[in-house]
DNA sequence: TAGATTTTGTTCGATATCGAACTATACTGC
DNA sequence: GCAGTATAGTTCGATATCGAACAAAATCTA
């Protein structure tokens, strides 16, 4: 492996001043959420209520982190802790209706967001680059 | 712009993900380096000396964070702080020679973290792969 | 050259993230 | 069924990161 690799470098430095940006539409557009709890929300809106387990793997975070974050987004009134019946020990989270709002504003700042990105990139070459990042997705998973 | 595009999804995931198994493999060489505080010696190994504020560009984070991973780094004894000569309020951040010792273990990590990273991914892609990671970091700045 | 502006770095308070240890529940093999 | 193991979440302590406000030094402008 060439000593020219250096993926992780840029994609931490990519992440990071993605981060920035994407916070700062946000909050400019009156939505106080990290990105770390945007991507739980926009978990949950794509594939709906499921388990706490589930959910950590899905946005990449640690458990002790997720439950945190939904402790956050629980007070704040976004999401809802539901005890699953068949097995006590998980637990599912939900999205309440007052979060149908934001969603419309987050995904308008994702769309800025991925211009911003992509900007002056053809779409043949951004569709190899996400074809890629999921083949490294699978092999870090 | 499509919907389906979430390239910040994926990065905000991988660096996640990537972020653990790197620092994972750091511990376990006995070497206590969280990959933020890795970025900043990884650059200055690539670059030699440089003030606070390119440091902060070079690996894109905050100027306060910066501050903060540098008190930390100067107490270990990995770098040292030297105020500018020409314009006193610059301050020149170089490496110790302790860190010539860790840069071995760091880069042999860095070669087993982008083996797994690129695993079964032909070099023509990570080619592209990589020069697309690199416009994108442009747009961001 | 004096006052305004810009640049450089720090301080401060708030929050995110992590791993290790823990609790409670479920499963498994005998 | 019971002992041992595995799994789901939480708690806890340590650290990273950020933005806003600040202080000090340099630069610009009239």
């Amino acid at each position: 492996m060439s000593t020219t690799r250096q993926a992780g470098f840029l994609i931490a430095k990519i992440n990071q001043a993605a981060g920035r940006i994407f916070a700062r539409m946000l909050r400019e557009r009156g939505i106080d959420i990290h990105p770390g709890h945007g991507r739980i929300l926009f978990v949950l809106w794509q594939h709906g209520p499921m388990p706490i387990h589930d959910l950590a793997r899905r946005v990449s975070l640690g458990k002790s982190t997720l439950t945190n974050a939904l402790d956050r987004l629980e007070a704040s009134g976004d999401v809802r802790r539901v005890r699953s019946d068949e097995d006590r020990r998980s637990i599912t989270v939900e999205l309440t209706p007052k979060t149908a709002e934001t969603r419309h504003v987050y995904e308008d700042v994702s769309r800025a967001m991925n211009e911003q990105f992509y900007r002056d990139i053809p779409d043949a070459e951004i569709d190899a680059f996400e074809a890629t990042l999921k083949r490294i997705l699978q092999n870090l998973e």
